[in-house]
RNA sequence: CGCGGGAUAGAGCAGUUUGGUAGCUCGUCGGGCUCAUAACCCGGAGGUCGGAGGUUCAAAUCCUCCUCCCGCAA
């Protein structure tokens, strides 16, 4: 099938490598423009345009989708689908009504749950077991078109955002695959989102950082594992900076200690007594101006006190 | 030229201001103690102090340039 991708980050890459390894014609990709990214504000390409570039693809980085220039230019290239995959902007209507089979997106939730730009990271922050995978039409409103395909998988106990981001990414670009392969021959069903299971999964901040100690283990150990890469929990409960908190693990452990102080520090880690009376270990942390590392490591530079 | 921090033994850090024999915690190796141990005691190995120049009798330390890493901001 001749088809048109638009994905951004790395999460898009699977699903644009397995429309290609299932022998479809892409005829382009759009992703975001170059941007000026990181230390020293140096032009960053997304991952879908190195991708792209690699297999000989035409890329596409237009600033505007609006101005009339993507449209000329998508009729030119004459789609019968377009696949998206967190290409990160809204398409307009006129797009969205140009490919003869329409478009179609992979959305890393299972669907009505989720709609918006972070639900991996929701599902993770709201302690649920599983999420999975949703290829749906795409419709005007954000993340509300009627659904092809859904997958569920199971999350880990101590998976973190970032695990769960590349899994998804890879079960996303399988059923995406499934997906068109039903549209090519007319067995794609259409199956309406239930208005009343819809929940929102708004972008991540920075606000969310900051963990409070007088929260249950359980939650703090969900917080730490669902901000993931960006913009990860922090505390600064160990020497009154902030330190980013990479992994920890739940003990079971009881301690009457007041929530936030540390009670234990040792080639196990760090224990912080929680809101619930339990003990959450750090296993691995980073602090300012520091690579990630293990708390033992850090432990043997910067002895904490412990009460 | 967006702002800032950093690179010293396998790991994490101190030492740099005020140049003068390379230090701490841990790991590692050997020995000892012990019913036993991730505990304790004794001993050892391991570092061109990120790289290249410069100043100096002498540079981890002062000057110049380079490479890589990290935080902020976007």
């Amino acid at each position: 099938m001749r088809i048109v991708f638009m994905g951004t980050p790395e999460f898009a890459v699977p699903s644009l490598e397995k429309l290609i390894g299932a022998g479809h014609t892409l005829a382009g990709v759009f992703t975001q423009p170059d941007k000026p990214k990181n230390r020293g504000m140096k032009l960053q390409a997304p991952p879908v345009k190195v991708c792209a570039q690699a297999h000989g693809i035409p890329v596409y980085q237009p600033a505007k989708l609006r101005d009339g220039t993507a449209l000329a230019l998508l009729r030119e290239l004459a789609p019968e689908l377009i696949v998206v995959a967190a290409y990160g902007r809204i398409l307009p209507q006129e797009l969205l009504d140009l490919p003869p089979l329409g478009c179609i997106n992979v959305h890393s939730s299972l669907l009505p749950r989720y709609r918006g730009a972070a639900p991996i990271n929701w599902a993770i922050l709201n302690g649920d077991r599983e999420t999975g995978v949703t290829i749906m039409h795409m419709a005007a409103e954000l993340d509300a078109g009627d659904m092809i395909l859904q997958e569920a998988t199971p999350i880990g106990p101590d998976e973190n955002a970032a695990e769960l981001y590349a899994r998804l990414a890879v079960l996303g670009g399988d059923l995406v695959v499934k997906a068109v392969e039903q549209l090519s021959n007319g067995t794609a069903p259409r199956i309406p989102q239930d208005p009343a299971g819809v929940t929102f999964a708004p972008m991540l901040g920075r606000e969310l950082s900051p963990v409070a100690w007088t929260r249950p283990a359980q939650a703090i150990h969900d917080q730490v594992r669902g901000l993931l890469p960006w913009p990860a929990a922090a505390t600064d409960v160990l020497t009154g900076e902030a330190v980013k908190l990479f992994a920890t693990a739940l003990t079971g452990e009881k301690t009457s200690a007041r929530p936030g102080t540390v009670v234990s520090a040792g080639k196990e880690g760090i224990g912080v007594a929680c809101g619930d009376g339990q003990i959450l270990r750090i296993l691995e942390l980073q602090a300012p101006g520091k690579k990630r590392m293990k708390a033992a490591d850090y432990l043997r530079g910067h002895p904490i006190a412990v009460k």
